[in-house]
DNA sequence: TCTTGACCTCAAGTATACTTGAGGAACTAT
DNA sequence: ATAGTTCCTCAAGTATACTTGAGGTCAAGA
């Protein structure tokens, strides 16, 4: 295989890191659409190498698999994605990104206001309904760090 | 129980917003520590809400169960926490918090330079190797968003 | 007291993200 | 040609974070 310009799914997880298992995982999950060759084994395009790095990368910003799916899917299916389409896409991303990030900010400010201001009891603290700020997706409760419904818990006891 | 400064678990899933079911795991969990009454029923306290409510909080920030049973483990298990305690433990929190939130800003911020320079390409991509700068607890990826040990692939096309 | 709702335990199921193993076919080098 | 490595599929297992269900007990109001 060496020269061609297909990689053997072993040879992708030696260029991403990944795992031979892992790589299949992603096929399965759409992440890639390797070809196969004439004994049926999977051959990858080089662009494949990038996909996968791009998922690993997302990985670590806390999007899911059919997340990312979803994001790579933008890039052109025939063609090998070009220079303008992976810059398209990652401005996209990187909107979610700064969404998240933006999200855990606000949120650890407002633990922050409730460190300072020492309460933590809910009467003032702004980490009630922060839920607005966070993003929870799907559970998720529906009072955060308060005990709103009754007032009197904490000052009691200290 | 109306009253009562003791609360059944019902109460308490009404007043975090949780399941009962998701409270009875958390307790297996170690998140918290009810009494039984002589029925064998549990018996919370009015503190296990704000402990509950934080753990609710600090998986929004993408801690595990066990890291968040790790930090309420540092609050006194006999009496009812105080403001003290509760601010002694969020500040602690609050810096893994930062770590966090400035891991993601650094990743992004090389993402973004990625999208600036159009590069994506490897050849000055600083995305390549910010594993360094990237929290990769456990599996992880040898190269990010790149292809290093073959430095022609996306040229080529674009 | 009696009924109804809340509670109990324990086992199994769900979703995400993979890994591991069995049994077998294909590829590559000598 | 043949050995050794890599690849294939499919099923099952792992860890996290819970939910759901079965079968039964407890508590609180009429």
């Amino acid at each position: 295989m060496k020269g061609s310009d297909l990689l053997s799914i072993g040879e992708l997880a030696d260029r991403t890191g990944l795992s031979v298992s892992a790589i299949r995982f992603y096929e399965e999950k759409g992440l890639v659409h390797p070809a196969r060759n004439s004994g049926g084994q999977r051959r990858f395009m080089r662009a494949d190498i990038r996909r996968l790095s791009f998922a690993l990368v997302a990985q670590e910003f806390g999007f899911t698999i059919s997340e990312i799916a979803s994001r790579l899917a933008q890039l052109p299916e025939g063609r090998a994605p070009n220079k303008a389409d992976w810059s398209r896409m990652s401005r996209e991303f990187r909107k979610h990104l700064d969404e998240r990030i933006e999200k855990m900010t606000a949120l650890r400010d407002k633990l922050d206001a409730c460190i300072g201001c020492g309460c933590l009891s809910m009467k003032s603290c702004s980490l009630y309904n922060a839920g607005d700020a966070a993003a929870r997706h799907g559970r998720g409760p529906r009072y955060l760090l308060g005990d709103a419904p009754d007032l009197a818990s904490f000052d009691e006891d200290s």
